[in-house]
DNA sequence: GTTGAGCGTT
């Protein structure tokens, strides 16, 4: 997604990648290239943003062409004031496909672990991450909860099909209709090509004489029915 | 309409 025409991630290999961070929610790409194109060639301004809502993350990354460039550029813009807010420039640590980069630059070779002498940790707050990892949760790692509980459902439904009756009205949507028919067509096809899906034989064998949500009924009521029994003299 | 530490993609 960048305005060079180019889709996905350019050329990696020979740039420099800066992180842009505390930037607002509403600064785009176009707000940060021409401010990071003064001090340099800028190759590529990406803005990773929200698949759900679409919304900005905070941050964006900015690669240039040259280190030096970079380099000013992080000494220039770093502390600068951007739509009201302050951004802090520094170069990135990781890379798309979780690379070690140095200076901004990905490095390809890997550290072996045991010939790595350095006693010391670089990540010595992991707590610290994830509690603030979990308090941002709230706000937006809130629906990826939510979708996940939502997968969960719908496969516990694919797999169970107890109520093959039962169809997800609730996820009616706008544009829904082709899909839904399809999943319905095909449930419905698995319902009656392949009863091993809805396993009516447990089923029956289960309840040979007695529907469960009946039994469940009568479990309820016969509880209070019980203690109300009890508890009158 | 909100939020605020961090590390990335049609």
């Amino acid at each position: 997604m960048s305005h060079f025409g180019r889709s996905g991630p350019p050329d990696i290999r020979d740039t420099y990648s800066l992180l842009v961070l505390n930037i607002t929610f509403r600064t785009m790409a176009d707000d940060l290239f021409p401010l990071f194109d003064k001090y340099g060639e800028v190759v590529d301004v990406f803005i990773p943003r929200d698949r759900r809502t679409g919304d900005s993350r905070g941050f964006a990354f900015v690669r240039y062409k040259y280190a030096d460039e970079a380099q000013k550029a992080v000494e220039k813009l770093d502390g600068r004031n951007v739509d009201g807010r302050e951004i802090r420039v520094q170069f990135a640590k990781y890379g798309p496909n979780a690379e070690r980069i140095h200076k901004g630059r990905i490095v390809e070779e890997v550290p072996r672990t045991r010939g790595r002498s350095r006693s010391r940790s670089p990540r010595p707050r992991y707590r610290d991450r994830e509690y603030k990892r979990q308090s941002r949760s709230r706000s937006r790692g809130r629906h990826e909860r939510d979708r996940c509980h939502d997968r969960e459902r719908e496969r516990d439904y694919c797999r169970s099909s107890r109520s093959p009756s039962v169809s997800p009205d609730y996820r009616r949507h706008s544009g829904r209709g082709k899909y839904d028919d399809e999943r319905r067509s095909r449930s419905r096809s698995y319902s009656s090509g392949s009863p091993a899906c809805c396993s009516p034989s447990p089923k029956r064998s289960s309840s040979p004489h007695s529907t469960p949500r009946k039994g469940s009924a009568d479990e309820k009521n016969h509880e209070p029915s019980s203690r109300s029994r009890s508890v009158s003299p």
